[in-house]
DNA sequence: TACACAATATGTACTCAGTACATATTGTGG
DNA sequence: CCACAATATGTACTGAGTACATATTGTGTA
């Protein structure tokens, strides 16, 4: 018998303590729980919740490697007549037709966001999600071109293109605000998308990124 | 008799937290520096530290205001003939001839950069300037072409351009670093400015705004 | 000059996240 | 059933930031 008892206690308290943080943190706010609740409620030790989430902000943000995998992996298996920076653009209308976390336009993603908006805290850990996120593309975008991990305009392609996401997502979430209608926060992200693809095009035009 | 006395005291009391922060800091690093040893460097109250500065990374962004008010002056007095997005280009080039901090490649720049990338607090704030920049950016970009301030357009074009200054500054400052030479660093900073604003010009192509 | 007042400086006592380290508990494999 | 390693948890601490009380000091005015 292998260890598979233990590694699914262990996801199974993960995701309970993940669970308990998040719905405590959308009824009261981040700031105004603590780890002490958190704890009560997922029926564990304070010092078993440090074990598995070593920030409080962790517990919140439990699944953003998905959204990387997704972009890492999409870039490593594109089709080799279309260019790296029209795979993303695709990958962005794949994105919202799917269901998927991040590019989401829903009563719970809206409660998502307002807990964000709602924390200063939150809020740093996004931004930060976000610059790794341009990291990890920037180094995908260089290496399917074989160029080095740090070429500028591989750089400069990433930046551009998370720029371009974050406006679209935030332009999204407040038409869905306004028009609680899920298409056209679809269609608002996607215009968005596709304008700011444009001008990566021409930033990186005559490279082998566009 | 005016209140200048008090007034003259109290920025002094300011810049002396300040300056002895920020040298701890650049010795140290962010997070080996605690407030009260700020405190008794600048020879005060820990609670007066406090009163200064709300968050201790508030010292060491003692002037990230001026960045601001640079964009915004910029942005309002332009001549009617050049087009928004150009303006904001020709200040890049306009700003590292001048001296002006942040935009600065030199010894002191480096120690600055190093120590904000020493610590994670520092970078969250370092983020969270150039959030409010874009937003700054993206209003007053709306108010030149007469548009409202959520103008989806205005905030695409200013992600842009705050992505393009972002890449463009930490690649020149990579330059530097390996060349220890200021104008290879402005040299490598303008390029990708002038890269990006092809594809901020782009995106907005056919709006007041490019 | 002296006094009242408001701005400024600082002290005390607290909350809470996060760390270091010790210790208990419990599957697992032999 | 035992030894061990992974896991859970307790104890005690550091350090940022807050709430609130209090002292100090410049300033305008009687």
């Amino acid at each position: 018998m292998p260890t598979d008892r233990r590694s699914g206690r262990r996801l199974a308290t993960r995701q309970a303590i993940s669970n308990a943080a998040t719905r405590l943190f959308f009824e009261r706010g981040f700031d105004r729980v603590t780890v002490d609740e958190i704890a009560a409620a997922a029926d564990v030790g304070r010092m078993t919740v440090f074990n598995y989430f070593p920030r409080k902000e962790d517990m919140f943000f439990d699944r953003d490697e998905e959204i990387r995998e997704t972009l890492r992996e999409a870039l490593r298996q594109r089709g080799p007549s279309v260019t790296p920076i029209e795979t993303l653009r695709l990958l962005a209308h794949r994105l919202v037709t799917d269901q998927c976390p991040f590019v989401e336009f829903s009563a719970r993603s809206q409660r998502f966001v307002k807990t964000i908006e709602g924390s200063e805290t939150l809020k740093a850990r996004a931004r930060a999600i976000r610059d790794e996120i341009a990291q990890i593309v920037a180094v995908a975008l260089s290496e399917c071109v074989g160029r080095e991990p740090d070429d500028p305009v591989a750089h400069l392609a990433s930046g551009l293109l998370l720029a371009t996401w974050t406006v679209a997502l935030i332009q999204a979430h407040r038409t869905f605000r306004k028009s609680r209608d899920t298409e056209k926060a679809k269609a608002a992200f996607l215009a968005i998308v596709d304008k700011g693809t444009i001008g990566i095009k021409a930033a990186v035009a005559r490279t082998p990124y566009g």
